[in-house]
Parts: C-alpha cells; structure tokens; sequence
DNA sequence: GTCTATAGACAGATAGAC
DNA sequence: GTCTATCTGTCTATAGAC
C-alpha cells in the first residue's frame, strides 16, 4: 500500500489550499479567478481541477476545515472546571485561536453568501455548535437575569472583533489583549441585563 | 432655474443606487453585474454610464454617503451632557441606525477591500472619525484605567454585531434589544483591564 | 500530473441611432 | 435619456496530448 512519497499530488495539494485561502482572504473569492490560484501555485489552472472539483468546493472546504478545527481545540482546551474559570479559558482561546488564522477566519465571515444554499447550511450548523459552547458556558456562571442568548452574541461579536484590527508586532502583545477582554467580559456579564 | 420636474433623469438616480445598494449588499460587489443592476432598475446596462462614471464609483459613493450620514446623525442626537448619559444615548443610537440600514452598513463593512486605495482612504478616514467619537466619550465617562482604544473597539465590535443577526419581528423587539447593550456596556466599561 | 488549447458564457464599458 | 449593438477581455471548466 505504499503510496509513491515523492509524489507531486501531495506536495500540491496543500499548495492549492493554502492560495487559495490568502487569495480569497485578500481578494474576496468572488473576484479571484482559478488563474489566479494556480499562477500562485505554479501550475496552470487546467491542473487544478485535479484537487477540487469546482471553486465552489474550495470554498467550502476551507471554511469547513476551520469551523471544525475550532470545536475540536476547544475540546482539548476546556478544563471543565469551575464555570467562571470555563469563561476565561474560552476568552483566551478564542482570542489566541482567532489571531492564528486570520485568514479563514475573515474567509468564514466574509463569504458565506458566496456558499451553495447547501454547503452553507452545513457552516452554519458548526457556527451554532459553536455558539452553543459558549451559551452553556454562561448559562453555568449564572450571569445576570439578562437574556442569555443576546449575552452569548454580543461576547462573541466582540471577541471576534479583535481580527479586524490586530497586526502582528502591534503596540498591545497577544496576551495582555487577551487579559482585557477577559476583564471586559467579566464586567459585561455581571451587568448583562 | 426650474428644473424639469418630471425628468427621468431625477427619479432614475435614486433607483440605481438603491438597485445597486440592495444587489452589493446581498451578492456582493465583484458578484453583481452592471446587467443585473440594469435589470432591477428596468433599463438597459449602457444607460446606467448615465450616472456613474464606473461600477467603482457606485460603490464609493454608497460607503460615502453611508459613512457621512452616520456622523451627521449623531451630532443631530449627541445630547451633549453627562458623559454617562452621552454614553448611553451613544449605544441606543448606533443600534437603532444600524438595524435601519442593514444594506449599507453590511456593504460598509464587505466591500472595503473592494475600493481603490484612493477611495479607501476616503472610507476609512470617516470610520476613524466614528470610532474618535466613541473615544472621546469613553474618556470623558473615566472608564477604568484600561486601554481606551482597545475599550472603544471591544463596543463597537459588539454594538455593530447586532446586525449580523436581528431581523424584523424577531423575538426581542429594537428597543429591549438598545436596553440590554446598554446594561452590558456599562459593565464592560466599569471593569476594562 | 501537468500541459496546451478551447468551448461557451459573460464581464465592463463605449458608440451611435432615436 | 434610453436603446441596440458591439469591442475587448475574462471567466469556469473540459478535452486530449504527453
């Protein structure tokens, strides 16, 4: 069963996600052309239909592979322990976890519109595993008498908001922002009404 | 210097630019063709050249207007007084003018990358102009001793979150919805690290 | 596994008739 | 002010040589 190590399919495979992830980040998938992507790659784009059936496929697979990434560390990190503990670790993961793939993270977000009525449907039922995650994690700190639904969102869309402005080498390292926004969300819930 | 009141020139204008505002915001910018933006306004492709130079412009000019309006709205509400009351009135206002333009602030916050440089600069400029407002009241309330831009972030990121989920008639209706961020961004400023 | 070549459709923008 | 027609270029995806 040994499969040929040099071969050239597993060498380009990885090189076929990989632009098109920074393509489509930089770009939008809709205005980046399968030229493109094999032109970054290094082959010609007839080449490409060996790795991806259509466009739409590479899209989807991407956002896929992180959405499902992203439950499954989160399922190595949580310690399971005392609830306000719980909503700290998710803090920092998140944060920490969201800053390593900016790109898929921005491609997740951006182009879900740009998804077949079926493929999406698919995200978006990891995008509500997700969110669940954190709505038991607050239903278990017994946060304020708030809506617990509306708490769970509005920490999301504020920790997620980090991507859209932190650069590496910035004037803030990685873990005093993560320190802030866990003393944001401490102070957020406990007001959550 | 009457102008012919029933000219068609006058009445299509506006429907090419919410024609092209509703197609960006639900397609995306590089998805839409200058043909499909024609068939909604019920004119053909070469007539639109009429008032746009470009398909660039159009864009440009929807973010522009969008991001002006948004400024000038606010000096209009900003009731000038205490800064928590300013506060307050702040978060109340970003909800409820958002959730009335869901179209163009989507397209504000997609598109960006879509814009010439030149026209970037104009955009982001503006946003910086919104973000320095929100600063500003931060500072004068004396938040706690944390980081205020990282402060300002946090509560625009959770206030202009609210758009990617609130629909019209949805369980909680726009003004329990403007009452709970302001409970949570009360208590997230009272503890920002 | 990658190449060249190409099919068939569609893009943005312009010219000139009415 | 809108139309029809068209220029020129690009796109996704496929076929078949090597």
């Amino acid at each position: 069963m040994a499969r040929k190590s040099g071969s050239s399919s597993e060498k380009t495979r990885p090189l076929v996600r990989s632009a098109a992830l920074s393509l489509f980040a930089r770009y939008g998938f809709a205005a980046v052309s399968m030229r493109q992507i094999a032109a970054e790659v290094g082959v010609q784009a007839g080449a490409l239909y060996r790795y991806t059936p259509d466009k739409q496929s590479l899209l989807f697979e991407l956002m896929q592979v992180h959405m499902e990434e992203l439950l499954a560390a989160w399922g190595e990190v949580d310690p399971k322990g005392a609830p306000l503990d719980r909503l700290d670790s998710f803090v920092r993961f998140h944060i920490h976890h969201h800053m390593d793939r900016a790109e898929a993270v921005f491609i997740s977000y951006m182009e879900l519109r740009n998804l077949t009525p079926a493929n999406f449907a698919v995200i978006e039922g990891l995008r509500a595993q997700y969110e669940q995650v954190l709505e038991e994690i607050l239903n278990a700190c017994g946060a304020a008498a708030g809506d617990r639904k509306l708490t769970t969102l509005a920490v999301l869309a504020m920790l997620t908001g980090v991507n859209t402005w932190y650069r590496e080498g910035g004037r803030l390292d990685r873990d005093a922002i993560a320190d802030s926004y866990v003393g944001m969300v401490r102070g957020l819930i406990s007001a959550a009404a």
